[in-house]
RNA sequence: GCCCAGGUGGUGGAAUUGGUAGACACGCAGGUCUCAGAAGCCUGUGCCGCGAGGUGUGCGGGUUCGAGUCCCGCCCUGGGCACCA
């Protein structure tokens, strides 16, 4: 027998119900309405040119059954997609063809949002937004510009990744092990003006505020690495040369002070040169030499190797006064602290393996506190342990951590130190000197006109001028007038970056060189003469762009209202969508664009644009899917799965059902081939089930409910429960296992009732919406299937009036008793003495101990 | 080196959080239907053993009536950080 029922045709199925979604808007967030709000996010796509591949769906297919099971549960859902499509594949695509990246990045948009529409998502497509789109950048320049506005952007000459081979320079994530991520090609440092942005001002608060978070644990403690703060005290240790401000250090422990027995610098210390005497000299050149030509790579991979060399220098303990000689040595960070440290060998590994190979003294100041009394065998240092101090007038006996506070104070009351706080997390490097990014929407002007523009007040600037200086020259940035952003890309001939390292920008010298005028933002060529009237000056234009990371740190409000053009969204709608319930996407996001996106979003929230002060209340990373043969999928490795393929064979819903029942949604997990095929099968199970021969309802499909069986019905209910709690909880493979259960009872029942058959469609709905919504159709629903109400569990039929007992003796399995839901340990073990099988384990021995536990077991011991 | 997650059949995974280990699916074997095949359906399938039975959740200990689950010590895999003072 061929089949019963019409064929299951997902071919056709498909293309038709994401029609009928499309021409009836079921998607559509609506505006306004009385029904509780809920929002889920994917991460938005950066649109390759290699299009989707499997992963991609994975993060989208959750959220999409999260979102039409809302649906039915009564939530107004906002589900939005858009494109984060500025980034250097296609500005590299450009520089290659000559063709704009406009042109491309719209090819591969197009490209993209075919396969995802292919998928069946239930995406707002009203709301779709594009980061390179000017009516989008416009706000992005906006937010840059209120940064700008409050102090938290300024410039700085910085260490930058250039790569010669590729003529550009990389962002630090960019680079790996020395060479560029994409083609492989060394890397360089090269010092160039950046914008940076002063993320460090909000350190505290974003570290305090992931308390609140429902986030995966490893991701908050991620982030608080990265923020990676540390109390301890700023130190100032005079220095015996005249002439030269004290030297500061900070330290975790102020406690080991007097075990202080020198100082390092960092090579890059501005003090080197100040301190370094005559006799000295060649040697610490030779070796700041040495230092500044290892690459930050060398300098890690030689990190259990210590080197330094004297300076020739003293400094003076400010508590006990002793002399400390001063050395420059590269395991002393430029970066961190304040590039100098006090260096306690007796208590530091890094400082003891350097005391050890210049034979410079130590001296204990810490013991273990049982030390004395106890007789403990003497600790060998360097010792890191808890204890209390010795050896050090004035302090010997208290316990370090009183030592601490006590030392701090008196350093503090001296005026030669004080309490402090240190962050690993830098000030964000914001500018990049490439083509497609969105421009910096500042000029430059000369020290006169710029003090002539905040002296007329119809600027608003920031207190302290952000200003650099070239060929003895200062400048001085101006921002673009707010209300004519967007301030778009000019053309350029070539994608590609000046030698010395500039953005492509700065080859159009008709847009970079302009009179400008500040108060109303008009700007003409500078090659022209000046216009006429008030407020004109020469200007030229900042030539960088911004990262890709801007136009993510706010996407997800732009979804909100996504049309406005007067502000990035309307206070209503801000308060009404909030920020979304759910944020789904890789973990390989954990720190920088969470933490940017964070970051702008507390200072939109101070700035009163925003009514709450976290973007992303819940997060959830999906896994990777794997290749395979369990490598990351890639072109290089040829096991790339491509979801078109998939929806050609098998339809959407089985790429969709098999993605969420391969594993956990968190699991990285190999794809299988072979796989697909179950879930496939269950879909045409679930087919041939519900519909007849001519296409119509299946003769096993009653209108009379009292045919159904007791046990189908009791399947059902536990198949609606666990299906509701797992898509709940996000456990979307185990509700697929259930919806299998309930489908292989199905098919051993002779009838069942047409509200059971429409419930289970429904429960399928969020997973395999396109055949559901022809299921529903076939069994007499009205489309879409979102729109009824979800169905509920009748806990009442799950209840039992018998139980089934394990019997264990000694802990062993032998055998189980089904005894009345309401026996207690007597009346299981009298069934347990008439069940032969069990009881011949009893005869001869005694009872030692009952263990019962209802429903459960029962556990006899025996001697 | 430090921090985190994880290790369960031939495979992907499940296990009500201390209570029948292996749900569901893939694969495999046998059967049914068929001229034949595909699909479907039925049965079996952790390992050892003909069997009774034994044994089994990375390894070694421990707690418990009872451990995949809790504790201690290792090993391995994946992720993050890495001279952060």
């Amino acid at each position: 027998m061929a089949t019963h029922s019409k064929d299951y045709d997902h071919s056709s199925i498909e293309p038709r119900w994401q029609s009928f979604w499309a021409d009836n808007g079921a998607f559509r967030a609506e505006e306004a309405s009385p029904k509780p709000k809920y929002y889920v996010l994917d991460m938005f796509p950066y649109p390759s040119g290699a299009g989707l591949h499997v992963g991609h769906p994975e993060g989208y297919t959750a959220t999409d059954i999260l979102s039409r099971y809302k649906r039915a549960q009564g939530f107004n859902v906002l589900h939005p997609i858009g494109w984060d499509a500025f980034g250097l594949p296609a500005e590299q695509h450009a520089v290659k063809t000559g063709t704009h990246p406009a042109t491309n990045t719209e090819a591969n948009i197009n490209n993209f949002r075919r396969q995802i529409k292919a998928l069946g998502f239930s995406y707002d497509w009203d709301r779709e937004i594009n980061t390179t789109d000017p009516q989008y950048f416009r706000w992005t320049q906006w937010i840059f510009l209120q940064l700008f506005k409050r102090g938290l952007a300024y410039v700085d000459e910085r260490p930058v990744w250039w790569c010669p081979a590729l003529k550009t320079v990389l962002a630090n994530e960019e680079v790996v092990d020395g060479k560029s991520e994409r083609g492989n090609h060394p890397v360089e440092r090269r010092a160039l003006r950046q914008w940076v942005l002063r993320i460090t001002a909000y350190a505290e608060r974003l570290l305090a505020d992931l308390e609140g978070l429902d986030w995966p644990d490893s991701t908050k403690r991620m982030q608080q690495a990265w923020i990676g703060r540390s109390e301890g005290a700023e130190v100032h240790f005079g220095l015996e040369k005249a002439g030269l401000e004290d030297l500061v250090v900070f330290t975790t422990r102020p406690d080991t002070l007097l075990g202080a027995t020198f100082m390092v610098i960092a090579p890059e210390h501005p003090y080197v040169d100040k301190l370094t005497t005559l006799e000295r000299r060649a040697d610490v050149e030779a070796y700041r030499q040495q230092a500044a030509a290892k690459s930050d790579l060398e300098r890690t991979d030689l990190a259990k190797d210590k080197s330094g060399v004297f300076s020739g220098s003293f400094a003076i303990n400010p508590i006990n006064g002793h002399r400390v000689p001063i050395w420059i040595a590269d395991y002393v960070l430029m970066g961190y602290g304040t590039g100098a440290i006090m260096a306690v060998p007796a208590h530091d590994e890094r400082d003891f393996k350097f005391a050890q190979k210049y034979q410079i003294p130590v001296v204990q100041v810490i013991e273990p506190s049982d030390y004395s009394s106890n007789g403990v065998a003497r600790p060998e240092l360097p010792y890191v342990g808890d204890g209390a101090l010795v050896h050090s007038e004035g302090y010997s006996g208290l316990h370090w951590s009183e030592a601490k506070k006590k030392i701090t104070a008196d350093l503090t009351a001296q005026g030669k130190g004080k309490a402090t706080i240190n962050y690993k997390l830098h000030d964000w490097l914001f500018s990049r000197q490439r083509y497609w990014g969105e421009p910096i929407p500042i000029v430059w002007v000369n020290a006169q006109d710029y003090a002539s523009i905040k002296e007329s007040g119809q600027v608003e600037l920031p207190a302290d001028p952000v200003s650099y200086e070239q060929d003895g020259v200062a400048h001085f940035a101006v921002p673009v007038p707010d209300d004519t952003l967007p301030l778009e890309l000019p053309e350029v001939e070539s994608y590609l970056p000046s030698d010395s390292g500039e953005s492509p920008l700065a080859n159009s010298t008709s847009w970079v060189d302009i009179w400008f005028n500040p108060a109303s933002g008009a700007s003409i060529l500078a090659s022209v003469e000046c216009p006429s009237g008030e407020g004109w000056v020469r200007a030229h234009r900042e030539t960088n762009t911004m990262p890709q990371w801007a136009g993510s740190c706010w996407y997800f409000l732009r979804y909100v209202d996504p049309a406005n053009r007067s502000a990035i969204a309307s206070q209503e709608t801000l308060k009404y969508w909030g920020t979304p319930d759910l944020y789904v996407g890789g973990a390989e996001h954990a720190v920088l664009h969470l933490l940017y996106a964070r970051f702008w979003h507390k200072v939109l929230f101070d700035i009163g644009v925003l009514p709450h002060d976290e973007p992303f209340q819940k997060l959830f990373h999906q896994g990777i899917i794997l290749g395979e043969d369990g490598e990351k999928m890639s072109k290089n490795r040829g096991n790339v799965v491509s979801p078109d393929t998939i929806v050609e064979s098998h339809g959407a819903d089985t790429l969709r059902l098999y993605l969420m029942f391969l594993g956990p949604l968190e699991a990285m997990k190999p794809w299988n081939p072979r796989g697909i095929e179950g879930v496939h099968r269950f879909l045409m199970k679930v087919w041939r089930e519900f519909v007849g021969e001519s296409g119509g309802v299946s003769e096993k499909v009653s209108s009379v409910s009292s045919e159904e069986s007791a046990e189908l019905t009791k399947t059902l209910h536990e198949t609606i429960n666990k299906v509701t709690d797992d898509v709940e909880n996000l456990r979307f493979n185990t509700a697929i296992s259930q919806m299998m259960i309930f489908a292989n009872t199905l098919q051993k029942s002779a009838k069942i009732s047409e509200t059971s058959a429409r419930s289970f469609v429904q429960l399928l709905a969020p997973f395999a919406p396109h055949i559901s919504e022809e299921l529903w159709q076939i069994l007499g629903g009205r489309a879409p299937i979102q729109v009824h109400p979800w169905p509920e569990f009748n806990p009442s039929l799950l209840v039992s009036d018998t139980q089934k007992l394990v019997v264990q003796i000694n802990g062993k399995r032998r055998g189980e008793i089904v005894i009345p839901a309401s026996a207690d340990e007597v009346a299981a073990m009298n069934a347990v003495k008439t069940k032969e099988s069990i009881a011949s384990y009893l005869t001869g021995a005694t009872i030692r101990r009952v263990v019962y536990v209802k429903g459960r077991i029962l556990n006899i011991v025996i001697a």
